[in-house]
RNA sequence: GGGGACGUCGUCUAGCUGGCCUAGGAUACGAGCUUGUCACGCUCGAGAUCGCGGGUUCGAAUCCCGUCGUCCCCG
């Protein structure tokens, strides 16, 4: 249970680092694949680990909802429950509370919310959701935190953060010793506030540091004054996770400005509706050009999909409504994902890694 | 040969006691969006002068006549 500072890019700010949990390694920067509900949506354990995905992340306020403490602990924790034998990371909820904010009530104590799916009301303290995610048995716990949505005046930043922080050392207090324990910073888009933001959390001694709040429909420049100011302001000695981000070419950006960790649903939400991302771009493979373009997705790409279906094949199974298409493409966007990261860790141990961002935004034109 | 029903975007159709229809929807089609997943989703676009011709009327997809086509029943 430790983070190892292996190597710093001399062209940026990336890093290179090896993360030890109870599940095994990880090496960092990583990608790690979102699998909300105890489940990457559409794909099997073995087809992620094909992939080379190292970690994987699920949500505790979801399976808190569904199937409940109850089935997870009869069942012997989560890794057993979804035959997961590598590292499990799990989001506390404290994102569903900005994102179902209509049915939420944020009190000192926690939150209030109904439940999306049957309307039945919850109390979640912060000490709840580190319970939960020890019954979890997750690697990586996060704890209870507001995320705010951007834009958002200053003095509603202020009064969160109180309660984000009150929210850590209750967490930090409840916590498991052999699970890791990462602190969360807020702050929006106020340099100043993510600055105190970074000292409180940090003064809190966690295992590891998380920049929340980003891309939360900030515009893009905005999302890398925000991570790299933080990112800097964060100890050496540390995992940076950056979450929620997010497209290649964030994340790209978000490496060379110091983060180490990402999770995000782009590569199997935008999978599922057709689009791949591939070395030269981002394809929406629903689209008339590929009616009869025989190629694979992405020539440079070795994945199971790219091995063995056409563009256009993959076109007609979306056209169809069959399953196999968002399998498919699923399948290609998590493994694209994976090797950008591998082959960014090959570019910081070579410390070209400026150089190897900026080849591959003009290759990657399309946006 | 006689009687009846029906004919509206590519497809399935709403409307048919005439003006609110410069014809609505669904689907297919075309494009865009998607950043700690309420999500195989969302948004937008193009697409029919209402089988055809004539008539009544200020005004017809809607009423009348003819005609063509499809289907059904009787002979």
């Amino acid at each position: 249970m430790s983070f190892k500072l292996l190597h710093k890019d001399k062209s940026s700010k990336a890093r290179l680092g090896l993360l030890n949990t109870a599940h095994g390694k990880v090496h960092t920067p990583c990608f790690v694949p979102v699998g909300t509900q105890a489940t990457i949506k559409a794909l099997s354990n073995d087809e992620m680990k094909e992939c080379g995905t190292e970690m994987i992340m699920a949500n505790a306020y979801h399976l808190y909802l569904r199937p409940g403490e109850k089935v997870l602990k009869k069942a012997g924790g989560l890794h057993k429950f979804m035959a997961w034998d590598g590292p499990i990371m799990t989001d506390s909820g404290g994102y569903q509370i900005f994102s179902l904010a209509v049915l939420r009530k944020v009190r000192k104590e926690g939150v209030e919310f109904k439940s999306h799916i049957d309307g039945s009301k919850h109390f979640m303290t912060p000490e709840h959701i580190i319970g939960f995610q020890k019954i979890l048995g997750s690697d990586i716990m996060m704890p209870l935190d507001e995320c705010l949505h951007y834009p958002v005046s200053r003095n509603n930043v202020e009064e969160s953060l109180k309660i984000t922080f009150d929210w850590a050392k209750r967490s930090k207090k409840a916590r498991a010793t052999k699970q890791m324990l990462f602190g969360i910073v807020q702050g929006s888009t106020y340099l100043d506030l993510r600055k105190r933001a970074v000292e409180e959390i940090v003064g809190l001694d966690f295992d590891g540091y998380a920049i929340g709040g980003v891309a939360v429909g900030e515009p893009q420049d905005l999302i890398h004054e925000v991570t790299e100011y933080t990112a800097s302001a964060l100890p050496q000695n540390k995992a940076r996770y950056l979450m929620g981000v997010g497209t290649p070419l964030d994340m790209l950006d978000a490496i060379s400005e110091g983060a180490d960790l990402f999770d995000c649903v782009v590569p199997t939400r935008n999978g599922r509706n057709g689009q791949a991302f591939t070395w030269s771009g981002e394809l929406q493979l629903r689209n008339a050009p590929f009616k009869e373009d025989f190629a694979p997705v992405d020539k440079k790409c070795a994945c199971y999909t790219c091995r063995n279906h056409t563009r256009a094949y993959i076109r007609h199974l979306f056209n169809t409504d069959e399953i196999l298409g968002l399998r498919l493409v699923s399948l290609h966007n998590i493994c694209f994902y994976v090797k950008l990261i591998e082959t960014s860790r090959k570019a910081i141990k070579e410390d070209r890694f400026k150089k190897f961002v900026k080849d591959f935004k003009v290759r990657y034109r399309n946006r």
